[in-house]
DNA sequence: ATCGGCATACCCAGAAGTGGGTAGCCGCAT
DNA sequence: ATGCGGCTACCCACTTCTGGGTATGCCGAT
């Protein structure tokens, strides 16, 4: 495990403070470099570019371009970093999701900080991380049902977004020009595929997945 | 503005890393200081009572007792420490409820860092402290009605929690052993106070009020 | 070329929620 | 004591959602 030369850290979080604690936090530490910081997940790309650091820890839950999307474009842009993806929730489908998409580690935000460390360390020679229960959920998946994951299309998606803001099956309709049928059909796929039955599980889903804003 | 003397700050949120971040970015400043750091409301009472801080710089949403009900708690408590609100929302209801209950302050987690340290010499001095357009909104609300506000009354509140939660009228019922009736009627002036009109909606309300966890 | 997934559209019967009422009871405050 | 707010309960007409179908056209993969 050489630790010669310092990690290169790029953080992406739209909140300042946490940018800012994580900062004050990393710098404590010799062997880690903060390169950049970013509240944007498009300003992380652009600062990954230039500045090229070995781990990305990225938030999930931002506005404009959301952490799990987000990967895809880091993977292209700057392939040797690793990405370590932060987030406030537990929830297998982002953890599923950002391994699909090649993450090398989850980490929640409320661990200790030496954890967050820890992860960085590990991501950064190569391995992969993943806070608290987190593997072993990914495993009971992967062993009964692969699917079932984030299995939304993105009409789904879409209408998701409009049923979790509280429109209705026929506002819908009339919002993206299509029948209040085809609405209800959708919505029925949806629930299907998430298992949840009710417009409020609904409305929770789409803010856990920052789908929908929190205001 | 005598700051001759440091201000004593008291710092309350329930994600390590804003603390984090708020203990890092204060310190900077020679005339701050923070005596003590806490991630639930009653743990901050605790050390409120020892510290006697001049400012408590509190977030609203936290697990166990919100950042809201906390306030007349710390002004029992510690009636002379200067309460700062902290929020991730620009909430009207929020900041109302804050005003209402006897904060000095309220600034939202996003602003630069500069304005929280700003925030906190103004309460520190006796003044009052309101992140971007929040006064005007206030005033607007103090003109019109000032009801309306932060109305719900603690059965409303549980119904609210358990409809957010997904639960039909019925079954609220059933819990609460009620009439299915009266549930229907506490909804109707949960909907009416608050002036939402969709399930959607209420489950968002409450789950930025921090009444139900997000998971 | 065929099969599956996706988006579209429709039907239906039953369940649930909506918004408008009314009303009794209790406790607290004026 | 009178009133008001909160909690309870009920009714009704109407709308919407629910969960079960069927079906068609398109596209991409095998």
């Amino acid at each position: 495990m050489s630790e010669r030369e310092k990690i290169k850290v790029l953080l992406i979080d739209n909140h300042p403070l946490v940018l800012e604690g994580l900062k004050a936090v990393l710098e404590t530490f010799a062997h880690i470099m903060v390169v950049g910081t970013a509240h944007l997940a498009r300003q992380g790309l652009e600062l990954a570019a230039r500045t090229r650091p070995t781990v990305v820890l990225m938030d999930i839950n931002m506005p404009q371009l959301n952490g799990i999307d987000a990967i895809e474009l880091f993977k292209r842009e700057v392939p040797d970093a690793k990405i370590l993806m932060l987030s406030m929730h537990d929830s297998r489908e982002y953890i599923s999701a950002s391994v699909l998409q090649g993450a090398a580690g989850y980490v929640l935000k409320d661990v200790p900080n030496e954890e967050i460390v820890a992860a960085i360390e590990t991501v950064a020679g190569g391995g992969t991380y993943f806070s608290s229960g987190v593997p072993e959920a990914l495993l009971q998946r992967r062993e009964s049902e692969d699917a079932a994951i984030l299995p939304l299309t993105s009409r789904e998606r879409e209408i998701l977004i409009l049923l979790a803001a509280g429109q209705s099956n026929k506002e819908i309709a009339t919002v993206l020009a299509i029948s209040a049928f085809t609405v209800e059909t959708h919505r029925k796929s949806i629930k299907k595929k998430l298992g949840i039955s009710t417009t409020a599980g609904l409305t929770r889903f789409a803010l856990e997945r920052g789908l929908i804003a929190e205001a």
